[in-house]
DNA sequence: CCTGAATGTATTGTCAACAATTTATCAGGG
DNA sequence: CCCTGATAAATTGTTGACAATACATTCAGG
């Protein structure tokens, strides 16, 4: 049913440049085909992509505004680089979004939409079974969106997906490497919790889930942000 | 303090022409010059702004992002008219953000800080006492920046800027009016309960606190959308 | 009199060139 | 040899014109 949009028409509306460049460019961010702090020059894009430099700004616009690059006045555009700092707050965000999320969610479920998610679970495991790892991440991250869908409100969809989106990068800059794997336990435990109109289970279900995705990416957060004497091996603060 | 990083140079950087365009069309829209349904059509506001279209359309593609303005491809971009539901749904969004970040407040919040938020509150009554609403009213919309900010998280801050900067359109498209004032009674009781460290109580007053501002604007929302019967008066559905 | 197609107008999407700003290069002095 | 300042290249900001699409008007047919 998910891909039934994507899938009901094989000529879709044939999307406007922009859109193509902006796709394009996340792809390739995501594929990390462009590293965290690549320059994205806007006459190589256009270029590239065939198209002009205006169409090639509008898309780096809207990547600026999705924190997927980061664009400094007069000086151009580059693909993100989060700092840690910046890593611990969209995941504090993604807490309390997605605790707000999966109340409603627990509240307002039915036992068709309890039956749809454990069949959701179902094929991340079964992607994860086959060693299809790459599907099964994919399946992972819709299986938040979906319950973000399913709480109905619109306004924190578009939060969760925005931070959702960001945390592929966050793994790229501070790892190096695709986002760890969800962990489908805690999907199937989310799952019976909401089945069971257990609105605080849930909630902690979902903070301790979160919890260890941060985890999983090794988060080290310096709370001395590197006294300066450690960067540069000078004076050091133990010494 | 606050209005030190405003004030500090009298002479600001020129700021480019977009951000101009970008404030004049959102101070258009919350002093209702512009209300909510306007066409926004590129030429004119080229002309008026005395820059050339591709400024205004990025002016309006931020508008866009910011939900202050609906843009449709091809079609060109009109003041947004946020829905009932659209509506209840900023403010659930508002709830979820603003407990989490009240709870961080009053987990993290110094004495010094609890004065400043005291002093703030103190001023927000003071202009309300002397009939001063619109200063009244900004200040206490500055209230929940403030308390976003003391909370050190940007992403959430960013989100809270973005919501409390859609409810004066939400006011505005359903009373026609300035949004209603905070209720200074709240403010002070959610600065003591943060002062207190009274993680619980400060978010059940901010819940308590955001309900009382949506009650204030008179949000009925008609669960079944209006049965077309209904509005062409014809075979009435309770007939 | 109403319906619907065809034409014309208005409006947005895209482009290539110009202006302003930043970054890189290099000569001269300490 | 390094630092400072001027010059040149590169890059972004802005503009006006052209192309594609949507909207309004008119006019023929029922």
């Amino acid at each position: 049913m998910a891909s039934a949009r994507s899938a009901a028409r094989r000529t879709e509306v044939p999307a406007s440049a922009e859109q193509r460049v902006f796709d394009a460019i996340r792809d390739a961010i995501f594929e990390h085909q462009l590293a965290p702090g690549t320059k994205l020059k806007e006459v190589s894009l256009a270029e590239v992509f065939g198209v002009s430099r205006a169409v090639v700004r509008s898309a780096l616009a809207r990547l600026g505004h999705a924190h997927l690059v980061e664009q400094r006045p007069n000086r151009g555009a580059v693909v993100a680089t989060p700092s840690i700092e910046e890593s611990r707050q969209v995941f504090e965000a993604r807490t309390a979004i997605e605790e707000a999320i999966v109340a409603k969610a627990a509240r307002t479920a039915s036992a068709r939409d309890a039956a749809m998610l454990r069949e959701w679970v179902a094929s991340e495991e079964a992607a994860y079974a086959r060693g299809d790892e790459r599907g099964g991440v994919r399946l992972s991250v819709d299986f938040h969106r979906r319950l973000a869908e399913l709480a109905g409100n619109r306004v924190l969809s578009r939060y969760l997906d925005e931070l959702v989106t960001r945390t592929p990068l966050i793994a790229l800059a501070h790892r190096g490497q695709a986002p760890a794997p969800c962990g489908c336990d805690d999907h199937i435990a989310l799952v019976e919790a909401i089945a069971a109109h257990d609105e605080r289970r849930a909630m902690a279900l979902m903070r301790e889930h979160i919890a260890h995705l941060e985890r999983a990416l090794n988060l080290r957060h310096p709370d001395k942000p590197k006294s300066l004497a450690e960067v540069f091996g000078l004076a050091p603060a133990g010494a």
